[in-house]
DNA sequence: ATATAATGTTAGACTAATCTAATAAATTAA
DNA sequence: TTAATTTATTAGATTAGTCTAACATTATAT
C-alpha cells in the first residue's frame, strides 16, 4: 500500500492504459488536475517502488506489482459503490464520490464482509465488474450499444462512465442495468439511436449510445 | 472541514479538554504520538483558523468553531462503529480501528443515510452518545461501576475506553452493554468488584470495573 | 528536412506535517 | 530564593506533493 496520492495515480495509470497498455505523462496529468512535471515526478517515485516501469520520453506502463495494486483499490471501489446502493439505499448516480473515499479505507475486513453481505456479486452498479481477493476479474463480452445492428435485441450490462450527468440522464430515460431492449434505428446523420424498451420507443444521441455497453459482439 | 491531520488534532484536543476544558501541548503529543514541537506548530495553525484559542505556555482550549467541528467528527465515527456492528455485523471490539478512517469520509448523505437506517440512535457500541446534526448530545447519568455501593442494581450503559483488549475482557466475562447487574461486594484490598449478573457472579479489577460506565449517582 | 508545435524533463520554490537540537519559561524542590 | 526539573518554544532540516519557468526531445507539417 501506498500513500493516497499514490494510490490515485496508480489507478488513473490502470484505467487509463487498459486499452494500449500504457499512458502517457499528459494523459495523466489531464486526469488527475495536476500539471505535467507534478506527474513527472510522481512517476519517478512509483517507478522507484516499482509500480511502474518507466524510461523518460516513454509511455508509462503498470508492473505486476502495479496491477495488484489497482485491482485491490478497484475491488474496494465497486464493491462500495454496489454496498452504497444495495445496503445503503443510495442512487447509483450519487455512490460513485463517497467510493472515492471508502476506496482508500485499509480493512480486509471491511471488504470482505461487505462481499460476503453483497453475496459475491460480480459487478456494481454500473455493470463494471468486481476483482476478486486475488485480483481476477470476471469478464463478459461487451460492446457499446452505438455498435449493435438494427432490428438486433440485446441486454444493458453496463456503462462507461459514471458521471452523475450522464447516470442522471438514463434514469430519465428510464433505462437501467439488466434491461433487455431491440435497436430499432440508427441514424447516419447524427449517429443516434432509437431502441425499443417493453414497448416504448426511446431516442439516444450518439454520445450516450456509446456509453452504453450491452451483452454480445460487435456489429 | 481541515485536512485529515487537523481533524485528528481538533478530535484529541476535544476529547483531552473534556474534564478540565483545556488541554496541554505534552498531553496532545503524547496521545498523537509525535513530538511537542510538532504540536506547537500545529497548535499555532489551528489558532490561526481560529479552531482553538491559545497563548503561549497556556492550555488549549477550543472555540464554538473548534467544538462544532470536534463533535461533527465524533457523530461520523459513533455512526460508523454502530453502523458497523448492527448493519455490518462486526464485532464492537474491531470496528474502532475502521471508524477511525471513515470518520474522515466527507458525505453528508452517507451519514444521514446511516443515521437514518440505523433509526436514530442515541449511543455507539460502546454506550457513548452520538452528537446530532447540530452537535447536540443526549446526556445520560453515568458514573464508573467501580463507585457504587454494595447491593446496588444498576444497568451498564457504557465504556470509557474502546481499546480492543478491554473489550475482549468483557466478551470473555460475558458482559455487554444493556446489563443489568448487581453490585455484590467491593474489596478494599485490591478495590476488585464482585458482580451479580443473572444469577452469575463475576470478579472485576478496579482496573475494568473503573471504566464500565452504569445508570445513576455515584455512591 | 528543417521549422513549428506538442510533449516531456529539470531546476527551483512553496506548503503541510513532521523531526532534532538549542533555548526559554514555568514549576518544583532544596 | 535559587537550582534543578519539567514543559514549551524557536530555529532549521526533511519528505511528500504541488507549482512555474526554462529547457529538451519527439512528432508534425509544410
Amino acid at each position: 500500500m501506498g500513500t493516497l496520492t499514490e494510490e490515485n495515480y496508480i489507478k488513473s495509470i490502470y484505467s487509463l492504459s487498459l486499452a494500449t497498455g500504457e499512458v502517457f505523462v499528459s494523459e495523466l496529468a489531464k486526469k488527475l488536475e495536476v500539471k505535467l512535471p507534478t506527474v513527472n515526478s510522481m512517476v519517478k517515485k512509483l517507478a522507484a517502488k516499482k509500480f511502474v516501469a518507466y524510461a523518460p520520453y516513454q509511455g508509462i506502463k503498470l508492473t505486476d506489482k502495479g496491477k495488484k495494486e489497482a485491482l485491490a483499490i478497484i475491488r474496494k471501489h465497486r464493491l462500495a459503490e454496489l454496498f452504497l446502493v444495495k445496503v445503503m439505499g443510495l442512487g447509483w448516480e450519487e455512490v460513485h464520490e463517497i467510493a472515492e473515499q471508502l476506496e482508500h479505507v485499509n480493512s480486509e475486513r471491511f471488504y470482505n464482509r461487505m462481499d460476503e453481505l453483497l453475496n459475491y456479486p460480480k459487478a456494481d452498479p454500473h455493470g463494471e465488474p468486481i476483482p476478486d481477493t486475488h485480483g481476477k476479474i470476471p469478464t463478459e463480452k461487451r460492446t457499446p450499444l452505438s455498435a449493435q445492428k438494427e432490428g438486433k435485441k440485446v441486454k444493458i450490462i453496463a456503462v462507461s462512465v459514471d458521471q452523475k450527468s450522464f447516470l442522471d440522464h438514463l434514469n430519465a430515460k428510464g433505462l437501467q442495468i439488466g434491461d433487455t431492449i431491440m435497436i430499432v434505428k440508427r441514424e447516419l446523420f447524427d449517429g443516434s439511436v432509437t431502441i425499443l424498451k417493453s414497448q416504448k420507443e426511446i431516442v439516444l444521441s450518439h454520445q450516450v449510445s456509446e456509453n452504453i455497453l450491452v451483452s454480445g459482439d460487435e456489429t
